[in-house]
DNA sequence: GATGAATGAGCGTTCATTCAT
DNA sequence: GATGAATGAACGCTCATTCAT
């Protein structure tokens, strides 16, 4: 009763390596223009091999997806102690910093690159559906307590998370300062306003 | 030097409607997914007619997206006032509610469509940048006033702008609210802090 | 109003050498055999050419079939005298003489190498339906006459018609001759015993 | 000289295990849809060991067909009395009940499967012309003495007993009074004539 | 100038066949 | 000797692109 043997492992590894090859593409390329030749070459393997580890196209990038997002869902059930605005801060930084290992494919969830060819599988829409609901929570246990704005809809919040990922580029000369930037946006965006209601725009300009 | 022929006219008037009409596919099931028939079926030309106005599939792609930054472009050299901040907003508020019409392309800047078009069409590329230049400078100037923050880098913030149209659904139940609701998340994420350099998590939420 | 034009007429015919061409090579090598490069080189066009003609290789082989079934048909609904079992043998020599164009392919009716394949076409279902029946019906009135013997099930017979198609070879040294004898052994074969309910084996041996 | 070892028999064993259910996805999907995968799990052996045993599909192919045929052959080898006939009709009868068993693929004979394995296999050649020429030879003696008429050519004799094969079914509902049906067309089509050389079609109808 | 018809190149997928273990 | 895993070669099909009319 061992330990899963040589050939299983290196099996696993083989489709580790595979799924990697094919978020790295399908954030730099979306999903229609990822195509099964580049993917085995990018591997360095056959196509006909892919297809013994996932049964289409289809069920590659679903998987690609369900990976990513089991990622971020075993982040977000992590106890948050008292404060849910400084879990939803983690993950948002955790996400940024991601960007284009695990969690990159997650960005196109909202405008649909992936999602809509893929919207086939239940297993995705079910995983999908958990982490909105979890982030949902989230946000709204943190409005009730007064951390997180009332008048931004919830969904919105979320949806903000994932999208602003694409305000990160890789160009950027100081990565770091750009990210705090953007988790800076995304947090002064959704804090409680001082003068509640008011616009920045007019208010805050005429002190 | 005289008015443009009537064939011309309606040359003109005939590509324009193209180009709506590629929009349009464009939006609704991106780059790969839209093909030439289908192009073709939709202005009800045949296709070498399109071929006659536009040397490839990219070349079209191209001029949407030129089409829309031009619109663009043209809104933000109108005069603004004394703030920029304000024509900022307005700026953002008018791409958010043409996400749909002339201004959705831009929204799926980051994958699939552009990022390889705009690396092959240097017409494309001078247009960016000179949409980006402006808008930076809007975005400079408001620091310079006091009306943004400084803490974050530019180029976040103006890469926000595009991004964050994709925080929006045509699910949502009521979009004027969700619409409001992403203007202030943008508003308020960039607006200078009362306390500035604190972070909102720690200093908010222990007054 | 005018016939077809030239260009109308043109497509019917090379849709009519697509069809034969088809026809050939699905008797030659079977449905799951024929490639759609082979069928486009026999016919000298490229491959997306016939699928400007045919939405699939389904459909094709579909039409093949439907075609050659119509072709039979007609056949017998011509008007047929006072006797069955005339029209009965005219048709089976019809099919027996077009075995190689337009008719061969109903050979394979019975054992389904391509019926088995197409049995999704409902419109073809149907057509070869209509065709047993009449047959069918032909047979049993011919029954009733006394022309044909009883003991035989009119499926079996419908069935050995079609089938009997594979009993002729082009190798043959006298063609003509091996015809006959064909359809002398199925006419004998289905003819009314003089001595009703005997053995030939038994009986006719020992007189 | 020793008895084959426990590995020999063994051997022989599988591989006749492997011919057994070949032959069964043979008859029921025809020579193209049949896979080397499908077969190995059928056997329940991996498909490399599949080719321990034989060389190729096509190989395979051609050792069920001669399995087939050498059975038929053992068949026609043993004696048969005084009457040819009786014979043949034996020979028909186990043909047409062996049908989906070891001599069901003999049905396919026309198209399809064997067409091109038999030109490329000479032992199934060898083996094929064997068969006739005895078939053969039977049908002549049987011709020599009366049992069988003798405007048909032999040859046209010997493969309608393959194809009729086809005119069976086994939706039929009442499957042994159509075999019997099938096993009389056949023999009273072969049946010397009582007034010999005329149609039953003109003759007969008007006595 | 507009189009019906044609096609080269490529896509996702499958399968007979062969290594390496 | 048996197998899991790998692959070259094809297959059915599509699409951007181009003639001939």
């Amino acid at each position: 009763m061992r330990a899963p043997s040589y050939k299983e492992r290196e099996r696993q590894r083989r489709e580790q390596e595979i799924l990697d090859a094919a978020e790295q593409l399908l954030i730099e390329r979306g999903y229609a223009a990822l195509t099964m030749d580049d993917l085995a070459d990018a591997v360095g393997i056959s196509k006909p091999t892919l297809y013994q580890h996932f049964k289409s196209k289809e069920d590659l990038a679903a998987r690609v997806i369900v990976n990513a997002l089991q990622m971020l869902e075993a982040h977000l059930q992590q106890p948050h102690g008292d404060s849910p605005l400084a879990h939803i801060v983690k993950t948002f930084r955790h996400l940024l910093e991601q960007r284009h290992a695990s969690g990159g494919v997650l960005a196109s969830l909202g405008p649909e690159l992936v999602v809509k060819a893929i919207h086939t599988s239940p297993l995705l829409a079910e995983h999908k559906a958990r982490i909105v609901k979890l982030l949902g929570e989230l946000v709204d246990e943190a409005k009730a307590r007064g951390e997180i704005v009332d008048s931004i809809p919830t969904s919105v919040i979320v949806r903000s998370m994932f999208c602003l990922q694409s305000a990160l580029t890789d160009l950027e000369p100081d990565l770091e300062h750009s990210l705090i930037g953007v988790i800076h946006l995304f947090l002064y965006g959704i804090a409680p306003r001082a003068d509640a209601g008011s616009e920045p725009t007019k208010e805050r300009r005429n002190p």
